[in-house]
DNA sequence: TTTAGCACTCAATCTCCCTGAGTGCTAAAC
DNA sequence: GTTTAGCACTCAGGGAGATTGAGTGCTAAA
């Protein structure tokens, strides 16, 4: 099913010109914009062919063209061109990249709040551990007599803290011994490990120290458990309501309802690692609420076995290339910030490194 | 501007029934829903009354009345009766609390979705200090030669960590060092007051100690800064189109983009503190975009001198009591959550203190 | 002071009609 | 065989009445 040359522009020329104004394209509009020199009955007659190979589809009878499902797909597949950035674009997507950052969960937070106000849609971001993670060090800090701080390294660089109270006062060497078992018996185990190892240390450890090594445990799993869990942050939802296709409420409601509830949920999304960006268009997404929008996504490398995808939710009828060119930059950005370990310089107030 | 026993019964029917069925309230409703022994016209007689007061309005000549929200802040002024939950709410919100949280801001974003659900309102949540916040106390532990982590305390019994990387190595007594400098020259300071201190101590301090005591210090006023602006978060904004007050999108979009954009920014509501429940009708709220809204909020207290606030925004029509009722008894549940400083037992899995 | 009765008002809904953009088809031209 | 001009046809969108019905205000009697 090899399309002629004329057809293809055409249905660029319809794809295009969709995109840009959401209504539906004439042969007249096409004669115009696509600069082929024929008449508009020509085309009328071409575009009943791209119909016919499920290309193109009519709203209604007396309407112009819109491209099905198909037609984008092809579209995306053979006729986009590469976008560039503006030096404008890229600049803003740097500057927001320089924000002062700390948490990994904040990080995903952040991103996709930023990447929602440059392209004006609804984003999600989620990372995805491509392995199990587990606690490298355990750290206790004496606080009071009855309450301390423990620190908790895993191999993904993590760090994570939380503060005890206990009911009993626990001297220096108690912790320090309770610290030396963690770090012996409790480390480079993942979580479905730890638990197991509980039971059996317990069995043997002193009464005393049991109750504290639990809570601490507890905890090391809860962090792993957290890591673990792809939970997806959403931003930006009413964005949606800017958009054309989403006009009537019948239309935005499902959609705004099913992106709101993915938020803290465990993603369901299909995502598959390697591509850098992946476009799913409407009937193509496996979530019903999806079928009739387009999603697009870009996967970026945390380090430590972690993986950060950050996508976009709009109509069929998204400029593809722009966003497709903006995320993978701003993926690209934020691999780049994350292979560094350390936040690019925030560009001001003294230097971090010289005297 | 006594209210006569009857006209009270009559403004009490058309908010309650307003409530319930989002129509205009006409008089033979109130015949029937009121239980008062007068017929329709005497009703029209006292509801043209209460119009001129200011109490009630109609949309058009021919329609039933609704309540003005000067009628709304009477209503819960003086004629609301307090709610009592039913059993089985109790339970789900005791339930909702009993999850596993660790930071203060994950509890603001959980509290925030489980009110939201729980309502089918949207719900805002932010935390206020009411002093300002000083580190109390630093830790700093070796990871590698050229690593370390540093733990901070706050006097709100927070503990913040971050991982740094050094361009040059340093030994553990190196960093022993700076520990104890940074605990006698660096705590208890306000973040105004760190700034200036961060340069008297670096002028005496040895060349090549300042770099890390520079970083880690700006770690700390990142912190503060974190812990005094009140980031707000938002849930559930799409519940808005349940409701049919915001069916058409010109009402519905300017409020659902208000409240987007609302979160992380700094807090910009009239939060009064003292009070446990404040309800704000209509007009009465400052921002433009509320203006035809109502907002409800508890506060709770965290301790350490921080206070949370978690609200539902709705059309004025909301069941004020009801909303009223559920968030107080969630916001008293954070209280004593936050008070006992330990989450309440999660129920099952085995006694955390008993060997 | 209350009630019954009646004329009046007005949002909401439906129907009908018109308009215009765009099509498909046919027959002629290239 | 391909392209073009011409024409009849279709149909969504929008505006102009017409209809409906809930609810009101007012008046006069109880």
């Amino acid at each position: 099913m090899e399309l002629s040359e004329r057809k293809k522009q055409i249905l660029r020329a319809v794809v295009e010109n969709y995109i840009q104004t959401a209504d539906p394209v004439g042969s007249k509009a096409i004669v115009a914009s696509s600069g082929l020199k024929v008449s508009s009955a020509t085309i009328r007659n071409e575009m009943a062919e791209l119909e016919n190979m499920g290309l193109l589809e009519q709203p209604h009878t007396s309407a112009g063209r819109i491209p099905s499902p198909k037609g984008y797909r092809l579209y995306v597949n053979e006729l986009m061109e590469e976008h560039r950035l503006s030096m404008q674009e890229a600049r803003k997507i740097n500057d927001a990249l320089n924000l002062k950052i700390r948490e990994m969960d904040q990080v995903m937070t952040e991103a996709g709040k930023i990447i929602s106000q440059l392209t004006k849609y609804p984003t999600f971001a989620l990372t995805k551990g491509t392995k199990q993670a587990v606690i490298t060090r355990y750290d206790l800090l004496m606080v009071e007599d009855n309450a301390f701080i423990a620190v908790l390294m895993t191999d993904t660089q993590a760090v994570k803290n939380k503060y005890f109270r206990l009911p009993s006062p626990v001297s220096q060497t108690q912790l320090q011994l309770l610290g030396t078992l963690l770090n012996t018996s409790f480390t480079g185990l993942t979580l479905a490990q730890l638990q197991p190892e509980l039971a059996r240390v317990s069995s043997h450890a002193a009464g005393e120290a049991y109750g504290p090594i639990n809570l601490v445990v507890s905890f090391a799993m809860e962090v792993l458990e957290e890591l673990e869990s792809n939970v997806v942050h959403t931003a930006g939802i009413p964005t949606l309501l800017a958009h054309p296709e989403y006009q009537s409420l019948e239309k935005a409601e499902p959609l705004m309802n099913y992106l709101s509830e993915m938020g803290g949920e465990t993603a369901n999304l299909p995502v598959v690692q390697g591509e850098n960006v992946r476009i799913v268009i409407g009937p193509e997404n496996v979530a019903d609420e999806l079928k009739d929008s387009s999603v697009i996504m870009a996967s970026y490398d945390i380090g430590g076995g972690m993986q950060g995808v950050i996508g976009v939710v709009g109509p069929t009828r998204m400029d593809y290339a722009d966003l497709a060119a903006r995320l993978s930059y701003f993926a690209e950005g934020l691999s780049r910030m994350f292979g560094k370990g350390e936040i690019p310089p925030p560009g001001g107030d003294g230097g971090d490194e010289e005297p």
